[in-house]
DNA sequence: TGACTAAATTAGACCGGTCGGTTTGTTCCG
DNA sequence: CGGAACAAACCGACCGGTCTAATTTAGTCA
């Protein structure tokens, strides 16, 4: 079915976008990863950018889920589930042969010439942060964070510092930096 | 003189590196915005790859004479050298536009397509975390920082959390993201 | 000091290949 | 039957790099 085309280039250039980068993939390479016609692809997309953009959406559709998954598991304290999150990404990374977070990537590469990407992925950024402040805050009411924790700004320092991590853990191909990160991040912030 | 073309061509390739990335600079674009011959280019460098690697390299030597200039100031206890030594890279990255960093970019953009710059990229950020961690060592040694701390990791973390905060910077154009984070990594260092 | 030579550097036209995107046509599905 | 989806040839533009030629620079020698 047609959905079943454009999912099936929106997980591939998931996939690809992660290990090339925006520019190093090329629209033909992605069609001959995936046995699609050119005339299907800009059926399902208006350009390679609109493409670029709703890969973003799509990837961000799986990190709400991952919150949802973890953020919403009451059988743990608050702290402990933002924690889990970071811990679930990590086993993703590894599946994916620890080549770090496509969101870091393609902001990296393209906010410096192309507004719509740099946005929308600092948009997604301050989304991801907001929804674990919430988290953070709920900390607060357990006693797990002291009250005058600003959790907006912890949980901002939280994704700043964990895609530091991610860029090494890309260029050395290990989770090491990941896990020293959370390890002083969760020890430095616990009451 | 040649060796002010090289270098006239290094200097320019940092500033629109660190804007548009590796892929999208055309050499063309490069020798434009100098006004040099495509003859001279390919004289001084071997290839494009080994321009963008000799870019690096030109790039280290700033960030030697900064950690030269910083972690050599003697009138300053060593957590507070490596703390001056973010900050003025902070100023650099004002004047540049808050546009990041170029190891950060580079690293993050080709470290999945080019064993060359993924290595060059991994060694760069390692030599900053052995010279931040010798000045940690001092700060042991002054009791600044608890006898027990693992410097080399404590370093690392520090390059990972910056460059995260570097990210953000970028996407946002505006340097919180490096306040907060030295802030939070000193807090949470000091003995 | 000037002439000469060789090497270094500059100069830019040209190349094959690939790019993102368009266009025309065919097939499928509701 | 018409619109959606698929199909693939084709296009102009641009890419990194090569090649041949011209100019400049540096070294040597009388």
């Amino acid at each position: 079915m047609a959905n079943d085309t454009k999912q099936l280039l929106l997980e591939q250039g998931m996939a690809m976008l992660l290990r090339q980068g925006y520019h190093d993939l090329g629209v033909a390479q992605l069609l001959e990863a995936t046995s699609i016609p050119k005339g299907s692809f800009y059926h399902h997309f208006k350009s390679k950018e609109d493409f670029g953009l709703q890969v973003i959406d799509r990837y961000m559709e799986e990190v709400h889920g991952g919150l949802d998954h973890c953020l919403g598991d009451q059988t743990l304290p608050p702290l402990q589930r933002v924690r889990r999150f970071f811990e679930m990404t990590e086993e993703k990374y590894r599946g994916e042969g620890y080549l770090g977070c496509l969101l870091g990537g393609l902001g990296q590469e393209l906010s410096g010439i192309s507004e719509a990407f740099r946005k929308k992925v600092e948009w997604c950024f301050s989304e991801i942060a907001r929804r674990i402040a919430c988290c953070l805050d709920e900390a607060i009411e357990r006693g797990e964070l002291s009250a005058n924790t600003d959790t907006h700004t912890m949980a901002q320092l939280l994704i700043n510092c964990w895609e530091g991590a991610a860029l090494r853990t890309r260029l050395q191909r290990d989770p090491a930096p990941l896990r020293q990160m959370l390890d002083f991040y969760f020890r430095s912030t616990s009451a």
